[in-house]
RNA sequence: GCCGAUGUGGCUCAAUUGGCAGAGCAGCUGAUUUGUAAUCAGCAGGUUAUCGGUUCGAGUCCGAUCAUCGGCUCCA
């Protein structure tokens, strides 16, 4: 057999051989380091035999999939630490993930200390050095040995394959023999496994579900080297220190109190002129140069406006109610149906309309929908773009809270577009431009993923209307985000009730990833609400619906900047943009004009420090606070008209004429320019 | 909601076995009038998250509640 390496070379083999040896006989080394093989593009175990021609590439810890054999493995050695210290716990499930590894055990909880002692298990297994030895069994004789072995969760795993599958497992010394697909290292060596950590444990549901046990995870992680181990953890710690819920407390920018509640985040001073400039740069952008007209529509509703949607029978649990009245659901639809319609004989309701219990909104749509509704519309109407500031309510579980990025109340850049099924698609690219638009100005594009979300057709009862419809409209979708050129992932079961989403996800500094926004297409809701246009024909027909955000929501996206730029802010969004320093009292005078000429020229947020303070003392306060811009003044700039400049970006800038600074910073001001270089003084 | 950790002046932290709640920074007052990352001195600041219990005595031990953090689940 003839097999074709990466470098294009051929090797020729009269038998079959295993990945490994292969590798071996290329050279000694390449065996050492090899962790998996790559197979006509497929990744195999190093102990799968080759027994005909193929494409063949020896993996290492020097590629992805390498390290992550490096990283499953170990994950294997943590199970059997923990089962050799703590026999009675029951082994689950130990993948590799994105940066490490976890596995999880039906056991009481580790504290720190415990996981520096299984660590050290860990570590004399390594030096015990075993040979992982792979087997396999027909299923049946697969759940005798996990049963056996007292391993129930492997036996229900095993349990949920056909009945004719051939199941692998790895023996790994001392007996220890653990359920797994693979691919595997060849043997426990010192060389190879050297530099891991385990980081943390916590809780997680078997196979991920609530309503099952709660098991306890280690999550851990391994590098090729000790150094890049030591990379990663010290820079997990700096990523640590851009968290926008410590910055953001620090910085002044919000803060909680706990007789207000959890979720429930006031923001500051400083934390408010931020969103007050988010929000007027984007109601100017969207009303003034991409069409659309704004409405302030009432924060709570009747339960009924909710009901004629669905949203009431979706998320009544995630809704905040005035009420605990409620009217009967037959009644409840009665009352929907000749609200929306102005049907007088729909039949009496039982209970009084005013029991109907009243909610805080935890969307804009149907707000949005009698705007529209409130005067007949021509199709020279369309597309009507909607936009709103709009502060929804959403009664999240207590433990979901997160900073700023998960909250109870907040505020999101709304919008619905009305359009004929025509404009559709041009109406659709242009929400996602101006949602890049608005990334790109923020200098966030790069840092985000594109999803689109699908509805799950396991689940149709989650949905409304039937396959057909979410075919369609989910093929229409994809037809748009590849005209776009968009590079995106289809996701099922992330859809809306009420049709598919395109999702712009980023992550925090703890690799978590949100939705920062969403572009969404609505092809049930305009029956729902019963809303119309008149066509060119004169005929009455319904329009689509786009629910899309710009921006996405204020608190999660201001999150999002103190992350990303560690709460130095492009200049332009700075609650305090310029300092003024005066060396001493004598030049308060000339700050004052200063101040005063900037505020003329629309640089508005400055001050002055005007304490009896040393100049080195009020640079650093001011650097601290990371103010881009610090004037420093004494006799020679007053003499000369001139501005002594300090800024965050490049230190000491020199002496400017107060006129030459001001173009400059109304020019990054104006422009949103975000200046990239940051000179770390300290 | 579930698993776990944490909670001491505004912030960062200390307080021996259960034995007088303390420091630095910030704040205030005074002095200093300063040229590019910390001037000096003084003063004030606390029902140790809240409520309850054990004890001669609780920041410390126990219970409940609230909040914060890391995960899980959820996220229109």
């Amino acid at each position: 057999m003839v097999i074709t390496l990466k470098d294009g070379s051929k090797k020729e083999y009269e038998n079959e051989m295993s990945v490994y040896d292969i590798a071996v006989d290329i050279s000694e080394g390449l065996g050492r380091a090899a962790c998996a093989g790559r197979v006509n593009g497929d990744v195999v175990d190093l102990r799968t035999t080759i027994t005909e021609d193929c494409e063949l590439e020896i993996l290492t810890l020097r590629d992805k999939e390498g390290l992550t054999v490096l990283r499953h493995t170990t994950s294997h050695i943590l199970a059997q630490a923990v089962k050799n210290l703590y026999p009675e716990a029951k082994l689950a499930i130990g993948p590799a993930i994105d940066e490490g590894f976890y596995y999880d055990f039906d056991t009481p909880s580790f504290t720190r200390d415990d996981l520096d002692k299984i660590e050290a298990e860990m570590k004399k297994i390594i030096k015990a050095g075993a040979e992982l030895k792979r087997f396999e069994l027909p299923r049946a004789e697969a759940i005798d040995l996990m049963e056996k072995r007292g391993e129930p969760y492997k036996v229900e795993l095993i349990k949920d394959l056909p009945e004719d599958s051939v199941i692998s497992f790895y023996e790994q010394g001392d007996g220890f023999v653990d359920l797994c697909a693979g691919p595997h290292l060849m043997k426990f060596s010192k060389s190879v496994i050297k530099a891991f950590k385990l980081t943390s444990s916590s809780g997680a549901y078997w196979r991920g579900d609530e309503h099952n046990a709660m098991l306890t995870r280690i999550y851990g992680t391994a590098f090729p080297t000790k150094d890049e181990l030591e990379t990663y953890l010290t820079e997990l710690a700096e990523r640590k220190n851009r968290d926008h819920n410590k910055l953001g407390r620090e910085m002044d920018i919000f803060t909680t109190v706990d007789v207000i509640g959890q979720g429930l985040p006031l923001f500051m001073p400083n934390g408010t002129k931020i969103i007050q400039k988010l929000q007027r740069w984007i109601e100017d952008l969207e009303d003034y140069e991409w069409g659309y007209v704004r409405t302030r529509t009432p924060y709570m509703a009747k339960s009924t406006l909710y009901k004629i949607s669905d949203h009431w029978y979706h998320y009544k649990d995630g809704m905040f109610l005035m009420d605990q009245k409620e009217l009967s659901p037959e009644d409840a639809k009665r009352q929907a149906e000749r609200e929306v319609r102005g049907i007088e004989d729909f039949g009496s309701l039982e209970q009084d309309e005013d029991s109907d219990v009243y909610a805080l909104r935890p969307m804009t749509c149907p707000f949005q929908y009698f705007v529209y509704k409130a005067r007949p519309k021509s199709y020279r109407d369309l597309p009507y773009r909607m936009g709103e500031t709009s502060t929804l309510f959403r009664n999240e579980d207590s433990g979901e809270m997160h900073g700023l990025t998960r909250v109870r109340q907040f505020t999101i850049s709304e919008g619905h577009l009305v359009c004929t099924p025509e404009q559709i698609d041009e109406e659709f690219k242009n929400c996602v431009k101006l949602a890049k638009h608005c990334l790109t100005t923020l200098g966030l594009q790069d840092d985000v993923t594109y999803r689109m979300s699908k509805w799950d057709p396991e689940n149709p009862d989650k949905y409304l209307g039937t396959a057909e419809d979410w075919d369609r409209v989910e093929d229409a979708m994809r037809v748009i985000l590849d005209e776009i050129g968009l590079e995106y992932t289809e996701v099922p079961g992330e859809a809306a009730f009420y049709g598919p989403k395109l999702d712009i996800q980023a992550k925090n500094v703890y690799g978590k990833e949100d939705t920062m926004i969403t572009i969404q297409l609505d092809m049930f809701l305009s029956e729902r609400y019963d809303m119309t246009y008149i066509d060119k024909d004169g005929e009455k027909k319904r329009p689509f619906i786009i629910h899309r955000t710009s921006m996405g929501c204020y608190e999660r996206t201001l999150a999002w900047l103190i992350e990303k730029y560690s709460g130095k802010l492009p200049t332009w969004l700075c609650p305090e943009q310029v300092r003024i320093l005066p060396i001493s009292e004598k030049y308060f005078d000339y700050a004052k004009e200063v101040q005063k000429e900037l505020r003329k020229h629309g640089v508005r947020d400055t001050s002055i420090d005007e304490r009896s303070e040393k100049i080195g003392f009020k640079i650093r306060e001011a650097r601290l606070e990371r103010i881009p811009y610090m004037l420093v003044v004494g006799e020679k700039e007053r003499e000369d008209g001139t501005v002594s400049v300090r800024s965050r970006f490049a230190g000491d800038e020199g002496v400017k004429s107060l006129s030459d600074f001001i173009d400059q910073i109304t020019d990054e001001i104006d422009n949103k320019t975000i200046r990239k270089e940051e000179v770390n003084e300290e």
